[in-house]
DNA sequence: TCCTGTGAATTCGTTCACAGCC
DNA sequence: GGCTGTGAACGAATTCACAGGA
C-alpha cells in the first residue's frame, strides 16, 4: 500500500537510510536487502521493511531494494528533490562553524544568508556571502525565499528572533539555541541542545558506575540506536 | 514509589525540567506546580508528574515541587552532582566552536583535553588548553579521568577515533560526525545529525507546501515539543 | 530458496481520571 | 480547593512470524 501519513519515528530513520544508499551507491552496490540496509542503520531488518513500506512497494521478493530506487523514493518522500534555501543567524563559533560546515550544500540545503546583530560582523565577507544585520530578515527571507531557519544567538534573544522568522514566513526553524521556543502551529522546530545530550550521557554513565557489576545495556537514546560492534 | 530504571523517554527530559528549574530558582521561585512546570517545558502536566515521580515523591499535594528540592534530586538522577571531565577530539570549524561554547563548563562538564591529528594545531593553545596530538589519546584519558568523549573529526577518521577511546576506557560518546558508530555494548552513544535535523524539517516543509489546504499538525519531532505560542 | 510486505502480538510511552493528602 | 501520585485506558512504535511473490 502506498503512502499517506508516514509516522514520526520513520521519518526521522529515512535520512540514515538515505545515507547509507547513497554511500552504497557511490560503491557500485545496486541491490540491497533489508537486513544489510538494517545493519548499517544500527536497527532490526523488520523495522527496515516496514518504514521503507511507507513509501510504497519498491522492494523485489527474493531479491531486496534497487538502490538507486530507494535513494530516489526516500529523496521524494523527504522533499529533497529540489534544494532549500536557509539563513543561519547569530554568527557566534557555533554559527560560523555551520557557516563553514559542508555537508548542507553537499545534501540541498543551500546557505543563502548569514545574519547577525553586531555591527563589527555586518558588511564581512564569510563562507563567500556578506553578512547582513538581522533587521534585514525579513526583506532576506522573502527575496531568497528562505524556508529554513537555523537559530544560532544567544538563549535570550532566540525567541525574538524566531518571533521575527515566523512573521517574515520562515516555516521550519532548527534551534541551537538552549531555550524552549514558542512558534505557531504551523512552524515546524526542531532543536539541538548539547548541553541536554551531555546530561543524557551523564546519567547512563553515573549509573554504570554506580552498579559497575550487573551487565547492562549500554546502547541509549533515540538518536543513538547503533548496530553490532560487528 | 522510589527509582529503579527510569524510563529512556524521562531520562531525556529531565534535563530540561532541570534547566527550567535553575532558571526559576535564580528568579527566587521557591515552588512550582507540575502544571507550571508542564507550561514551561511544553509538555503536558501528566507527563510531568509521572516523569518526577520516578525520582521518588518530592511533591506536596495541595501545593507542588519545592523547586530546590527538584533541583537537587533531578542533579542527582541524571549524575550532575559531581563534574564530569571531557575530552574534545578534532578541533576544526565545529570542534573550536564547542572547545569556546561555555555551556559546558557552566553545566558540570568540564572540558579537559583538545585532541587533533593535525601538526599544526597541536601545541597551540586553545581555549586555555594545550591543543595534544590524538596519538596522546589513551595516556590523557587515563591521566585526567575522561568519562566523556566528544567526536568532531571528519566522517572518516570517526571509526577510528572512536575505537582508541573505547580501547582508553571512555564509557560514553557524544558523536558530531555524520556516520554510524559502532561501539560494544558497555559504551554509550549519542550522536548530532545536523543534515539529518535538516531533512526531518524538509519533509514536514515539503508536506505543508505539498497541501496548502488543510490544517495540519505544525510541530513535530522528539527533540521539537513546544509550548503554545502563548 | 530467499526476501519482501504486513497482519497480529507485544512493548513502550502518553494521557486520562480520580483517590488521597495538604 | 488545589495539586500530587498513580492505576487504568489508550495510542504509537517495535518486533514477531509467516504468507506469498520472484
Amino acid at each position: 500500500m502506498s503512502a499517506r501519513a508516514i509516522p514520526e519515528a520513520t521519518v526521522q530513520r529515512l535520512p540514515v537510510y538515505l545515507r547509507i544508499l547513497v554511500d552504497m551507491a557511490g560503491r557500485s552496490t545496486t541491490t540491497i536487502s533489508s537486513e544489510a540496509l538494517a545493519a548499517s542503520a544500527g536497527v532490526n531488518s523488520a523495522k527496515v521493511r516496514k518504514d521503507l513500506s511507507f513509501l510504497g512497494s519498491y522492494g523485489t521478493r527474493g531479491v531486496g531494494y534497487d538502490v538507486d530506487c530507494l535513494i530516489h523514493q526516500i529523496s521524494r518522500a523527504l522533499g529533497l528533490t529540489h534544494d532549500w534555501s536557509t539563513a543561519i543567524v547569530g554568527l557566534g563559533n557555533l554559527g560560523q562553524a555551520l557557516a563553514h560546515y559542508g555537508g548542507f550544500a553537499q545534501r540541498g540545503f543551500r546557505i543563502a544568508a548569514l545574519l547577525d546583530v553586531d555591527r563589527d560582523l555586518v558588511g564581512q565577507r564569510m563562507a563567500g556571502l556578506e553578512v547582513l544585520h538581522v533587521d534585514e530578515i525579513e526583506r532576506v527571507v522573502k527575496e531568497e525565499e528562505i524556508a529554513i531557519g537555523i537559530l544560532a544567538v544567544p538563549e535570550r534573544s532566540a525567541q525574538e528572533v524566531a518571533d521575527r522568522m515566523v512573521a517574515a514566513g520562515i516555516g521550519s526553524i532548527l534551534n541551537f539555541a538552549p531555550t524552549l521556543l514558542s512558534v505557531p502551529d504551523h512552524v515546524s522546530l526542531r532543536k539541538v541542545d548539547l548541553s541536554i545530550e551531555l546530561q543524557v550521557l551523564s546519567f547512563y554513565e553515573q549509573r554504570r558506575q554506580a552498579e559497575a557489576t550487573l551487565g547492562e545495556r549500554g546502547q541509549h537514546g533515540e538518536r543513538g540506536e547503533q548496530p553490532e560492534p560487528t
